[in-house]
DNA sequence: GACCAGGCACATC
DNA sequence: GATGTGCATGGT
């Protein structure tokens, strides 16, 4: 598959973003939501110069959930981004530097640690941001592999990255690509099912409101 | 107006 | 432990 991906379409020039800190807020952002909504969101911090570590260390909270409002889940992002940059002070002095520094494994559980970064956040930061060999699975690497029926519905994220990590050489450059063009083909190609308007099973779910 | 987007935490059973 | 739900904006 990445053999194929790659020589169709080549390489995406991952992540989008112009330093490894920019990739961690972006991570956060990210979440459950469109990147162009997140590049309105970093763009803001931009226009305000607090997309660094110190500014944000010193950002009121309030301050900075009305700064990134376009990314939408804007009080939870802005406790979830002050979060990280409070561990990141609290133990690399505020250093990104220092904290990929740590050994893989146990900065990996040290970030799942954190109030608001899961498995996908957590290794997003690692691979693309700390340049570290670790398999980012997002829900168009699921839905994919989904497709072709290379795992059951019911694959969890170690599961699914494990399929990955224990199949391939631990290669940065190649994950970085592999993940990116997963997203690339998903965006276009791998869309969500639409639901059946007039299935009866539809509209068991409470809206909410 | 409904549906979707590069998740995660938390309540409840 | 599994399942359901809140979080919210902007584009289609």
């Amino acid at each position: 598959m990445y053999q194929k991906l790659y020589q169709t379409i080549g390489p995406r020039h991952w992540w989008p973003a112009d330093s490894p800190f920019e990739v961690v807020v972006g991570a956060i952002l990210t979440q459950n939501t469109s990147w162009k909504n997140v590049e309105k969101a970093l763009g803001a911090l931009k226009e305000k110069n607090i997309l660094d570590p110190l500014q944000l260390y010193k950002v009121d909270e309030q301050y900075l959930a009305t700064t990134i409002t376009a990314s939408g889940f804007f009080n939870i992002k802005s406790k979830r981004i002050k979060s990280f940059i409070n561990f990141l002070f609290e133990h690399y002095q505020g250093s990104l530097e220092k904290m990929f520094s740590e050994k893989l494994t146990l900065l990996r559980e040290k970030l799942l640690a954190i109030n608001g970064v899961g498995p996908e956040t957590a290794d997003s930061i690692l691979l693309y941001a700390g340049g570290k060999p670790i398999f980012v699975v997002d829900a168009y690497t699921k839905r994919i592999l989904l497709r072709h029926k290379v795992i059951s519905p019911r694959a969890c994220y170690s599961e699914i990255q494990e399929l990955f990590m224990n199949n391939l050489k631990a290669d940065v450059k190649m994950f970085n690509e592999y993940h990116a063009l997963l997203v690339y083909i998903g965006k276009y190609y791998c869309k969500r099912v639409p639901q059946c308007r007039s299935c009866p099973l539809n509209g068991t779910r409470k809206k909410s409101h």
